[in-house]
DNA sequence: TTGAAAATTACACTGAGTGCGATATCAATA
DNA sequence: TATTGATATCGCACTCAGTGTAATTTTCAA
């Protein structure tokens, strides 16, 4: 009689426990050598003899040697756009997001960001990786938005929305990492979606604007 | 008699001809054999083989193999920036941004970009150092911005803009590529910038959407 | 207990990119 | 013309990332 694999999500048993074990002494070992020798030095071999497993397994877990540090920070956009989703129906997407994104970044160890950031600057590679993976914040963002404001012919708007505020968040802790944390990543991004607005949305009205004027 | 040197840009002589010749040849073999046999199989060994020179010559030219592909959009930052700081001092910088986009996408072969960009999509290294790339051209207008603009309270405002120009550009080579290109690229580069403001500038649009309701 | 699925491993291979050193070519000068 | 220095070209050997394959072990459910 089979027990019902509808408890999938409770205590998947030794294998599943294992499993997070493993995947954790490696991100474990992988940082620390990161950290200790520089991206590019520390090899694969490295990183699988310190987390105790053979080089083949290290890509049974990870696809390639930068999605140590791309996974850490792969929940992100999920966890924005589950915000999102929450926030009340009448508030302006923007609003709704930048309340998001300050209420996630709030969520998380300043200490490592900083850490994490550092490292990923030092590998163009991984650098780029990580610009793509803002872009799947992006969409995954856009999705949440489509759900709230479902109109489509705001659809369009909407994805420059997530855009918007997710470059918004890149440059927050972009800045908040330079200063080297030294004012609350909130208060980074509370400024910086309000020098957006200032730019954007109110200077003055009354100037011929978008003629399609050729140069 | 040393026959000032100033003439650098003019014929820099048999050396100079002989290098662009080179570095064509090895963009045209690239490109060719990418399209051929994708951008994972061709190696690098045959695309030198291609171009007439040996392997090593092929990284004396370029740093990596993707370098071949992001080398054919790499003007285009300064290309924008250009065309900003030539702008009208009253327009507002998003405006004078769009208009700055619209016609430098004008002046590229659209056959091209699309097959560029498919190429792009099929590699995810080559993607993420798209993404990238386009990071930079963000950098690039951002400077052109501060030019036109020099107000230091500014500054943050201005980077935004740049973001969201470059995330508007895109999103709009994005679905230029998707259609095919049936609808010319500063059509759908308007449209874009068009619900951009939209959805930003207008105080309350989430009231009085004309309710298009689709599946 | 048994059998399927998941996890782990070794081995061999391809291909990107680098370091080094040798040789060839160009451009200017004595 | 010979010399010289900078720029190009090339071959070789090396490291390392990532993959394919196939064999072995471990977990888990029936």
């Amino acid at each position: 009689m089979p027990k019902r694999d509808v408890r999938e999500g409770l205590s998947e048993g030794l294998r599943e426990r294992k499993r997070r074990g493993t995947q954790q002494r490696i991100t474990d070992a992988g940082l620390r050598l990161f950290i200790e020798k520089g991206y590019d030095a520390a090899t694969i071999d490295e990183i699988a003899a310190a987390a105790g497993i053979s080089r083949r397994t290290f890509f049974y877990y990870f696809k390639s040697k930068d999605e140590i540090l791309l996974s850490l920070q792969s929940g992100m956009g999920e966890m924005i756009a589950d915000e999102v989703r929450r926030a009340p129906p009448d508030a302006r997407p923007l609003d709704a997001i930048r309340d998001a994104v300050v209420k996630v970044c709030a969520s998380i160890h300043t200490d490592d960001m900083i850490a994490i950031d550092r490292l990923m600057r030092s590998s163009e590679a991984v650098q780029a990786r990580k610009q793509a993976s803002y872009v799947q914040h992006e969409e995954t963002l856009f999705a949440a938005l489509r759900e709230r404001w479902p109109d489509p012919a705001r659809s369009t708007g909407l994805r420059l929305v997530a855009m918007l505020a997710i470059g918004a968040t890149r440059l927050s802790s972009d800045m908040f990492s330079r200063e080297g944390g030294r004012r609350p990543i909130g208060e980074v991004l509370r400024d910086c979606f309000r020098d957006l607005e200032t730019e954007i949305a109110s200077p003055c009205p009354s100037l011929a604007s978008s003629a399609t004027e050729g140069g």
